[in-house]
DNA sequence: AATTACATGTAAGCGGTTACATGATTGT
DNA sequence: ACAATCATGTAACCGCTTACATGTAATT
């Protein structure tokens, strides 16, 4: 039900937006929170189109239709994020592999997580660029939307960067090479 | 592919297991990591026994099945760790609800991210639990399987108790009740 | 004229959740 | 006797990914 949630938020914040323009918004926008692709994205909006939460206001040029959220789904997203209670820790791939690295040998486990310290370098650069764009950009405004996630996402990569830093450090510290 | 992985890890820091003990030491061990349930782990397991990566050494009572990870089993294991590039961001619920409280008013705001404080609250002294559990026990020798793991648990949960703490500040700011 | 970007859809398959189903052993 | 725990499995369903499929408008 996820999807439906992100989906109306776009919406929510955008006034309205083609299938196009939702899935451009999950690669730009909220990328570090969700992820969605067309084929998820446009058989959803005729579903939500059908449980009238969202409205095709307009059919533009190339088939383009632009929806437009109702006050049905207005209050579906209220309801969604004032009753959500979030089930509990989530799958993460980078918790998993920070769990498998002692069962490798040391020089092995610095490797990896020297390589873990490297992606989540480069993903600090993004974010700060998404930043930057925002700051530049009129965006700054009325576009408090994203901007506690985007904080939420700077913390989480910066300890990141910092845990395999320390880890690091731990594993030369065991492995006298 | 993960799952395999997963349950190859805990297999060689185990020596050996049966699957309802794997589904206990998903829920107890690295459930901050990753999650699966006994009718995800036991179909699973016969596969990997079919690929040779793991072995039924003992039937016990009950029907019980031990398994015991191969060669075959942790040569794939330290394979995957070693060369696999994680895919990007997460989805991640929490970060999804920080994206949408700006599209709610701040007092509706301010009562979620409360919320959400709470909970990670509540994570970090279970967290905390683990960590006294793993020093009480004899278990400090030979474990560090989990320790990297557990120590990324608790800076995630700080780092957002304390992005929960300065957001209810920052929207306490901006509403004026 | 060719390429890129816009724009929407469908289908197969995989990983995961929930519910169904069964039975043995241990503790009270 | 009864309940809890141990122990293994199957089946339906859902969300998501990848690949397939089609066509239009703008740019170079």
């Amino acid at each position: 039900m996820s999807l439906r949630i992100a989906l109306l938020g776009l919406l929510s914040s955008s006034g309205s937006a083609s299938g196009y323009d939702l899935a451009k918004s999950f690669e730009r926008s909220i990328n570090h929170a969700w992820q969605a692709s067309h084929s998820q994205i446009y058989p959803e909006l005729v579903r939500m189109a059908a449980d009238k939460l969202v409205t095709v206001e307009a059919e533009g040029t190339r088939g383009r239709k632009t929806y437009t959220i109702t006050s049905d789904g207005r209050a579906e997203l209220r309801r969604w994020i004032v009753d959500h209670r979030a089930s509990g820790p989530a799958r993460s791939e980078y918790a998993l592999q920070a769990f498998l690295i002692s069962s490798l040998d040391p020089a092995d486990a610095i490797d990896v997580v020297r390589r873990m310290r490297a992606a989540s370098e480069a993903r600090l650069r993004e974010l700060e660029r998404t930043c930057e764009l925002k700051e530049s950009a009129g965006a700054a405004e009325r576009d408090y939307f994203g901007k506690y996630a985007l904080d939420l996402g700077l913390r989480q990569t910066r300890m990141a960067i910092q845990w395999a830093r320390d880890t690091i450090e731990d594993l030369e510290r065991r492995s006298p090479a």
